[in-house]
DNA sequence: AAAAGCCCCTGGATGC
DNA sequence: TGCATCCAGGGGCTTT
């Protein structure tokens, strides 16, 4: 479920307000998918002294360590002063001194990793290789496209890859796709100079879109206080298959590539 | 090195 | 109402 801008929006919906935290307690529930990798008694005392993020993982910087949440398919994090009891697919809590943090995820494809710090070979095997930050300045045309140029997989599967570039997740890949004109199944190495700027400012601008509206809430998502995101409701191809493009009328078309579905506009993406 | 498949798990929607 | 089947926002791991 959570693509980039769902998980900054988690992150920046809780990290004014668990900074400078004492955790003092730990609650596991059902295996997620790593173990946490320590004693959770490593935890307390510790403070929380900044969450960031680096592709879908949010990195919570403690005083002596670094905990990597994921929230994979279908987790969402909710953060309040005094956490009601753990319903079934609560499978984490962090108490502090601040609230409670709590990570729901029904399919707990998710995880909570403990890392000594971002050189933990636990963290590096996970973050080393990622690719650019799409929203950040180290996301630049002639990179993108020297990238690009070493790969013959369709240019859809290279975006979710997430070496190339990362946080694009099967909603925005399609509809950044669609945003650049492009079709998704065109061998990427093929894009030249102009599709791959297109294409560039489309990621960018799209991932900004969404996380501007709050992130797509399709099922469960939502911020840290329970409040959905919108951005589905302005999605020009994901998940209306059939139903006639926004610019051209055109019934929108979905296919399955890497065991994923694509959605896309025949006419308006010619290659 | 890159690409393609396989899984992990639960729940909701659909069809008979 | 019950049961089978398919699908879902991810991504690490193994095999080609």
């Amino acid at each position: 479920m959570p693509e980039l801008p769902e998980v900054e929006v988690t992150r920046l919906s809780f990290a004014d307000a668990i900074r400078g935290a004492i955790i003092e307690h730990v609650r596991l529930g059902k295996p997620l998918r790593w173990a946490l990798g320590v004693d959770p008694r490593i935890l307390y005392g510790q403070q929380v002294l900044e969450v960031r993020r680096r592709g879908k993982y949010l990195l919570l910087d403690l005083t002596d360590g670094l905990l990597l949440m994921h929230l994979g398919m279908s987790g969402s994090l909710a953060f309040r002063a005094e956490l009601p009891l753990a319903g079934t697919h609560d499978h984490f809590d962090l108490i502090t001194s601040q609230g409670g943090l709590r990570l729901h995820d029904p399919r707990r494809f998710g995880a909570v990793v403990f890392c000594l710090g971002e050189d933990d070979p636990r963290a590096r095997k996970l973050l080393g290789g990622l690719g650019a930050e799409p929203l950040g300045d180290e996301f630049r045309v002639p990179d993108f496209h020297r990238a690009l140029q070493g790969r013959r997989a369709p240019v859809k599967q290279v975006l979710l890859a997430g070496d190339v570039v990362v946080g694009v997740g099967n909603i925005y890949a399609s509809e950044a796709l669609y945003k650049a004109g492009i079709r998704p199944t065109v061998a990427a190495h093929r894009l030249g100079r102009v599709r791959v700027q297109r294409l560039h400012r489309a990621i960018r601008e799209v991932l900004a879109a969404a996380v501007a509206t709050g992130g797509s809430t399709l099922r469960n998502f939502s911020n840290v206080h329970g409040e959905a995101g919108h951005y589905q409701q302005q999605a020009m191809v994901y998940g209306r298959a059939g139903q006639p493009c926004y610019q051209c009328g055109s019934a929108v078309k979905t296919i399955r590539q890497g065991q994923r579905s694509t959605f896309f506009c025949p006419r308006c993406q010619r290659l």
